[in-house]
DNA sequence: CTTAGCACTCTGCGGCGGAGAGTGCCAGCT
DNA sequence: AGCTGGCACTCTCCGCCGCAGAGTGCTAAG
C-alpha cells in the first residue's frame, strides 16, 4: 500500500513480462509462463505472490478465478512509462519509411495523407493526423471572385492550404465594389490569417463605399477558417485494420469508435486533449473518456515546422497494443513529417 | 426449365414473400410462414413445391436440409426488378430530407458530404457519392503563385471546385516570367478544363519566352486534375453502420470492404461500373466482382445539373438489404442533390 | 522470504439426447 | 392435373454432463 508510486523492482519486472506476454498472445498469462520467460530465478509460486500483490494494487486483473492475469489500463501505463526511451526501428520498417519519404512532396496535406497510411501499415492500427491550423499561417492570396449570383472567397496559405467559401452575393455588391476591394485584399498578403482578419475589419471601417461589405465578407471567411466549425479537420487512414485484430474489439465499442472517427470536430477535440507537447504521448483506455468508451489507446507525437509545433500525428488501436513498436513508429514518422513541414516552410 | 425468363405469377409471389421475410427477420424462412404471410389461399405443401422449383431455378437456397429458404443473389435481383417503380417515402424520412435541404448550401462538395450522411442515416447503410469531375466544368480562375522556392498552381472551377498543386520552381522561371504569363492564364477563364488545357499548350508554342514554361506547368496541372491519379474522389459517410447489422457480415469480408472504401481510385472505378445512367441502379452481390467479394450490394442514382448527368450518389449495404426503402431514399436524395447542383449551375 | 505441494475452482470441449423446425414425398381428393 | 393432408426424415439448436487442463491460493517447511 505504501509503495504506490514506486514499484519494487521485481514486481515491475513481473508486471512488464505479463504485459508483453499478453500483448503477444492475447491470452491471460499464468505464473508459470512468467517464471520461465522473465529469467528471475524464482519459482512460479513466488511469481504468484507478486501477481496477487500487483492485482491488489490495481495493475493486473483476473477474468475468473482460475485464469491467468491480464493487465489493467494502469498496468499498461506503468509498462509504457518504464519503456526505455528511443528504440531502433526494425530494418524492414526503417526501409519502408525511407522509401516513403524518398521523394519530397510539397503539399503538406498530401504528406499527411501518405504518412497516416504509412503508420497504419507499420503498426496495423489506424493512423490519424491533425494538420496545421491556419491561425499562424501566412496568407499568400486572398480573393473575392465574382461568379454571377454567388461570390467565391478564396484564401491561400503559405503551405498550400486553401480555404474557400461560396456565398450568395448580396444585391448591393456590384462588380465595381469587388474590384474596388481588390487592392485592399492584396494589402494583407504576407500577414497571418489572424492579423489579416483584424486588418480587414479596420480597413472596412475606414471605407464606407461598396467595398466595405466585400472586406467584411472576406474577414468573415478568415474567421470561419480559423475558428468556425470547419476550422480543423483530421486525416484518417487504415481503419480497415481496426476490423481485424481478431476478437479484441467488442462489436459495440468498435461501432462507437467508428462513429467518432467520422465526427471530425469531436475527433479533433479528443486529439487535442490527449496530446501533450514534447515527445510521444500515450493515452490508455480509461485515462480519457473517449478512449475508455472505445477500449482503445491513442499514441501521438507532435510535428514541427522550424521550432513551432504545428500538428499532431499518431495512431489508435486496442488497449492491448504493442506500445513499444507503436511509439517507435509514431516517433520516427513524426520526425520525417517535421522535416517535410520545415522544408515547406522554406 | 422453359420458363427461365418469365416466372409464373405465383412463383414470383412466393419468391418475393421469401425475400421480404428474410430481409425483415434475417432467419431462413419456411413454407408455413409464407403460406400465412402471402395470402395465396394455398397450403404450405404447395408453397413447398414452389420453393423447391425456385431453388431448382437458382432463386433460393438452402443452408441445410431442414432449414428454411434464403434468397440467392439472383433471387434478390428478381425481387428488385419486379419492384413497383416509385414509392412514397415514410413521412418521417420525407421530413428528414426536407429539413436537411432546407437551407441551400452553395458548395456542391458540402452538399454531397451532407447528403451522404443523410443517406446513411435514412438507410442504416453507408453512403457514397462521386462529385462531378472537372472535365466539363468551366474555369473561373487559373493562377500561378510565386511562393519563393516553390510555385502554387491554382485552378478554380465554376462550382467552387479548387485544384491546387505545389511544385518546385524551376531555376529559370523568375517573377517576370510569372507575371508575363498572367494575361495568358486570364485568357482561358470561362472555358472548360479541357479547352483551357489545349489553349495553353497552343499559346505556349507561340511564346518562346520564360512565360512559355509557366503555361506548360499550368496546362499540366489541368491535365492532372482531369485525368491523373488525383482526378476523382469519392465521398463516403456512415461507415459505422456497416459494423452493426448484427452478424450479417463476416469479419473477413467486412475488412475487404473497408480496405476498398479507402482506396478512392478503386472505389471510383467500381462505382462507374455499377452505375447505369437513367434512374436508380442496383448491383447485387455476385453481379459485380467487388460486391461479390464483399457480400454486399450497391444502390446508386445519378444526379444531374441542368440536363447533364454530373455525378452519382448512393449506398452500400449487405445483400440482405431493404432494397425498396434503400432505392426510395437514394432516388429522393439524388433528386434533391440534382436540384442543388442545377441551382449552383445558375 | 522462498518454495514445493496440493486442494480447489473455473473454463472449454466433446458427446448425448430431446425438442423443434422444416423439408420431401406420397397417396388421395377435387 | 393440381392441390393438400399426413408423415417420416433430417438437421440444427440447446442444455446437460463429465472430464481434462490450466491456474490459483494457501499452507507448511526450508
Amino acid at each position: 500500500m505504501a509503495e504506490r508510486p514506486e514499484l519494487a523492482a521485481r514486481k515491475a519486472t513481473v508486471l512488464h513480462a505479463v504485459v508483453e506476454a499478453y500483448v503477444a498472445t492475447g491470452e491471460p498469462v499464468g505464473s508459470e509462463t512468467i517464471a520461465e520467460r522473465a529469467a528471475l530465478g524464482v519459482s512460479s509460486a513466488t511469481i504468484r505472490n507478486e501477481m496477487a500483490a500487483l492485482e491488489e494494487q490495481g495493475y493486473l486483473s483476473h477474468p475468473h478465478t482460475s485464469a491467468g492475469r491480464i493487465p489493467t489500463d494502469a498496468g499498461y501505463r506503468h509498462y509504457v512509462d518504464a519503456l526505455p526511451a528511443p528504440t531502433r526501428l526494425k530494418d524492414a520498417q526503417r526501409r519502408q519509411i525511407a522509401t516513403h519519404f524518398a521523394d519530397a512532396i510539397l503539399d503538406l496535406e498530401e504528406v499527411l495523407k501518405g504518412s497516416v497510411h504509412l503508420l497504419s501499415r507499420l503498426t496495423q492500427y489506424a493512423g490519424l493526423a491533425v494538420p496545421p491550423g491556419p491561425s499562424d499561417e501566412h496568407l499568400v492570396r486572398l480573393e473575392v471572385i465574382d461568379m454571377g449570383p454567388t461570390l467565391l472567397v478564396l484564401a491561400v496559405g503559405q503551405h498550400g492550404r486553401v480555404d474557400k467559401q461560396i456565398i450568395d452575393r448580396p444585391e448591393h455588391i456590384d462588380a465595381e465594389a469587388i474590384s474596388g476591394a481588390e487592392l485592399r485584399l492584396d494589402a494583407v498578403r504576407g500577414t497571418t490569417y489572424l492579423e489579416a482578419q483584424a486588418a480587414l475589419l479596420q480597413m472596412a471601417a475606414e471605407e464606407p463605399t461598396g467595398a466595405h461589405d466585400v472586406l467584411l465578407i472576406a474577414a468573415d471567411v478568415l474567421r470561419m477558417a480559423t475558428q468556425g466549425g470547419r476550422a480543423g479537420h483530421v486525416v484518417i487512414g487504415g481503419v480497415a485494420n481496426l476490423t481485424d485484430e481478431t476478437q479484441v474489439w467488442r462489436r459495440d465499442t468498435l461501432r462507437r469508435l467508428f462513429e467518432t472517427l467520422e465526427r471530425e470536430q469531436e475527433m479533433l477535440r479528443v486529439l487535442q486533449e490527449v496530446a501533450v507537447s514534447g515527445d510521444v504521448s500515450v493515452t490508455i483506455g480509461d485515462e480519457h473518456p473517449s478512449t475508455g468508451e472505445w477500449g482503445a489507446s491513442i499514441v501521438t507525437a507532435p510535428f514541427t515546422a522550424g521550432d513551432a509545433t504545428v500538428g499532431t500525428i499518431g495512431i489508435v488501436g486496442p488497449t492491448r497494443m504493442d506500445y513499444l513498436s507503436a511509439m517507435t513508429a509514431v516517433r520516427a514518422v513524426a520526425k520525417r513529417v517535421s522535416d517535410a513541414a520545415t522544408e515547406a516552410e522554406q
